[in-house]
DNA sequence: GCCAACGTTGGC
DNA sequence: GCCAACGTTGGC
């Protein structure tokens, strides 16, 4: 089992979204990096967890926990000229881009802050404090897993 | 809105 | 295969 990170603009869908579709889980597709990508298709698996990390608004932080509860499958709107995700390169036959099942676990009680884990000593090797790092789904080590679920659970 | 840090594209 | 120009991401 591994531990991964996914961005997400809470605009466009939010931890509060993510719950309500408990359910029946979420479709995350979109993904248009091929390192991303890569991750994606190669190394996620049915069973992995995943921090949820809201960006691109006033408090970038991790908000809670999902799971992957698919393998990954190609992404259907990379096939559908009315998405903006449509990519003409992309065929059934040799897909391009990939798409996974997630299902919400946990909201944090406490937001994890970009800003308290910049500050963070034994975050700082972690893949999005790196300078620049702009991966929508990233790596996430065991140590920094438990740490930030322990500082997102403390009240 | 600014801008740094990438990633992508395309001419050569 | 290099690299300049351009586009995107995302924090601030």
């Amino acid at each position: 089992m591994r531990y991964w990170l996914f961005k997400s603009e809470p605009d466009e869908y939010s931890i509060e979204d993510l719950q309500q579709s408990a359910q029946q889980g979420t479709c995350w597709f979109g993904i248009r990096n091929y390192q991303a990508r890569n991750f994606l298709r190669d190394e996620l698996q049915q069973g992995d967890q995943l921090f949820f990390y809201h960006s691109s608004c006033k408090q970038p932080a991790i908000v809670g926990t999902a799971s992957i509860i698919s393998h990954s499958y190609p992404d259907p709107t990379a096939y559908d000229p009315q998405s903006s995700y449509f990519d003409i390169k992309s065929t059934p036959e040799q897909p391009r881009w990939f798409a996974t099942d997630i299902q919400w676990r946990s909201t944090f009680h406490q937001p994890v802050t970009l800003a308290a884990m910049k500050q963070h000593p034994a975050l700082n090797g972690m893949f999005l404090i790196k300078k620049g790092n702009r991966l929508s789904i990233q790596p996430v080590s065991e140590a920094e897993w438990r740490l930030i679920n322990a500082l997102g659970e403390a009240s």
